[in-house]
RNA sequence: GGUCCUUUGGCCGAGUGGUUAGGCAGAGCUCUGCAAAAGCUCGUACAGCGGUUCGAAUCCGCUAGGGACCUCCA
């Protein structure tokens, strides 16, 4: 089965097949940098991460595009007072810039520690606001928006007349305006659905530009229309996203596209489902984020230990993209040891070498080959990491009897070895991301802890166990765990 | 109130109308000087009530619980 993507505007999964052949245009809302991101956000960022490497490895090229939201986002929902930036700002009494910067380098640091990839283009708001700005006048000339002192709108029921305004969450008009509050006497907007394209600024204001218009500052959504648009084309295959996000920013984000240039902006609209913590959703405003710094160290009261960046981003893979996750010590520590029984495994497939031709288990043969091929056949199905490491995790048992002499080395063709092994590597590696953070790589350590090995394999030769245990137990105690192989050898971890 | 989603064994979590998902935890056994790891075996789960069907955890309806969006949030 060729790759299929579930597609939220249609609700169903549908064969992907992009506009270029053999290379997809790829945007995904980043953060909004006006303080730390907190784990869901990185869920969101995990899961498109994996989609992109698992994109170039069925070979397409690539352009992936991720905003950094630096200016424009309103404290509520009146589309009025200060930005998020000029609040923080104020408060920690540094320029809006700064609060930028230093979240903007917290954030890339996390995506590092994750092992994010980072993405082909990585635009701002503050640095496009002349593609905002002319997107707007487009949306003037076209009929779609109005101007109230110095305020442009898009007019949602001018817009409703000729499109379906509710179309990516499926929503009549009727429903969306039941929802929203009457206007009030002094609101400027004419429509209780409209949103502003771009907004005067006050004189005391942090950040703002010159405009037709006088001087203001973008709307949150426009930037997203404008600089896909720029990157990407009038149309490309997929755009992602939170799924807080589909019911109104990226439902205003196709208002805005057609509005402008008349066709839908993206193909395949993709959504990940929320992280919660113990069943509510981690959300900057209920205040129940995890930051990753906590996660890392530990240092939060509701987790028992530090987790590593790792064991956060396989947790993650443990579940489907769209399935609500929800955070508990139970399940993180479970994936913890999960990652590292599986890690293994792959350290001793690799050092497996190919022994013969014919495999002398044809049936076990084929039961590799089969669980191997599911790889794909699990991703190709709107990437279903759960399914993939369900399969790997079948392999484990046989790699290990292999290694252990409990099924011989030459039941498997050669050939299947090296397909386990390069499946594995890229699997593990290239598309899941997953490094080895469970041992060391220092070469100086591993020899240290080589002759200790080798001098306590002489003591038990010797039957002198008071001084194999000593270096056991002493290494334990620095965190390095040793464990005796079936042929007299030993192993190590940290 | 409106729109929509969800409900799987101790925990986390896949899932196709008819076959053991998988992980973690737990129990037993094997291997081992001991330990750890590893291997083997084990729980026969699918909110409740009806219906469709030869057959449903998987389709439909109702009831109950949970959640999301409709307001800034990935």
């Amino acid at each position: 089965m060729a790759l299929h993507i579930y597609n939220t505007l249609t609700r169903e999964k549908e064969l992907f097949t992009p506009i270029t052949p053999g290379h997809v245009g790829m945007y995904v809302c980043g953060p909004t940098v006006y303080n730390d991101v907190h784990l869901g956000n990185c869920r969101t960022f995990i899961s498109f991460d994996i989609i992109y490497r698992y994109l170039m490895y069925l070979g397409y090229k690539v352009r992936y595009v991720r905003n950094i939201t630096d200016a424009g986002h309103l404290e509520g929902d009146r589309d009025e007072g200060d930005d998020k930036f000029s609040k923080m700002a104020k408060l920690q009494q540094v320029e809006p810039m700064e609060i930028v910067q230093k979240y903007t380098l917290g954030f890339r640091r996390v995506m590092q520690l994750l092992n994010n990839l980072p993405p082909s283009i990585e635009p701002t708001a503050t640095g496009h606001i002349s593609e905002q700005i002319e997107m707007t006048k487009q949306l003037l000339a076209n009929g779609y928006a109005y101007e109230v002192n110095g305020t442009i709108y898009f007019d949602v029921e001018k817009y409703s007349k000729e499109e379906n305004y509710g179309i990516l969450t499926n929503r009549k008009l009727e429903d969306l305006l039941e929802g929203t509050r009457e206007l009030g006497g002094q609101d400027e907007k004419h429509g209780r659905l409209d949103f502003a394209l771009w907004i005067k600024a006050k004189p005391e204001h942090l950040m703002q530009w010159p405009s037709p218009w006088g001087m203001g500052f973008p709307g949150w959504h426009i930037e997203c229309s404008a600089m896909s648009n720029k990157y990407l084309g009038k149309q490309f295959d997929i755009h992602g996203g939170g799924m807080d996000l589909a019911a109104t920013h990226h439902t205003n984000e196709i208002a805005q596209s057609k509005g402008c240039y008349h066709v839908s902006p993206a193909n395949y609209w993709m959504h990940t489902n929320m992280l919660t913590v113990n069943g509510a959703r981690m959300s900057k405003s209920l205040g129940n984020g995890f930051l990753p710094d906590e996660l890392f160290t530990g240092n939060h009261p509701l987790l028992e230990k530090a987790y590593a960046p790792m064991t956060v981003r396989f947790f993650m893979l443990q579940t489907h993209y769209r399935s609500t996750l929800d955070f508990s010590n139970e399940a993180l520590q479970g994936s913890e040891k999960g990652l590292r029984r599986l890690w293994e495994a792959f350290e001793t497939l690799n050092k497996f070498a190919p022994v013969n031709e014919q495999a002398s288990e044809a049936e076990l043969d084929a039961k590799v080959k089969k669980l191997v091929e599911g790889f794909d056949e699990s991703m190709n199905d709107d990437f279903n990491t759960a399914k993939v490491l369900a399969n790997m995790f079948e392999l484990v048992p046989i790699i290990n009897s292999i290694k252990d002499g409990l099924i011989a080395a030459n039941a498997l063709a050669s050939s299947t070895v090296t397909l386990l092994q390069n499946k594995f590597k890229a699997y593990l590696e290239d598309i899941f991301g997953l490094t080895n953070s469970a041992t060391g790589n220092n070469e100086v350590l591993g020899d240290v802890v080589q002759l200790l090995i080798d001098i306590r394999k002489e003591a038990k030769s010797k039957k002198d166990f008071a001084t194999s245990d000593k270096i056991r137990n002493q290494l334990a105690a620095m965190g390095i765990a040793l464990k005796d192989e079936k042929d007299g050898n030993a192993s190590w971890s940290l």
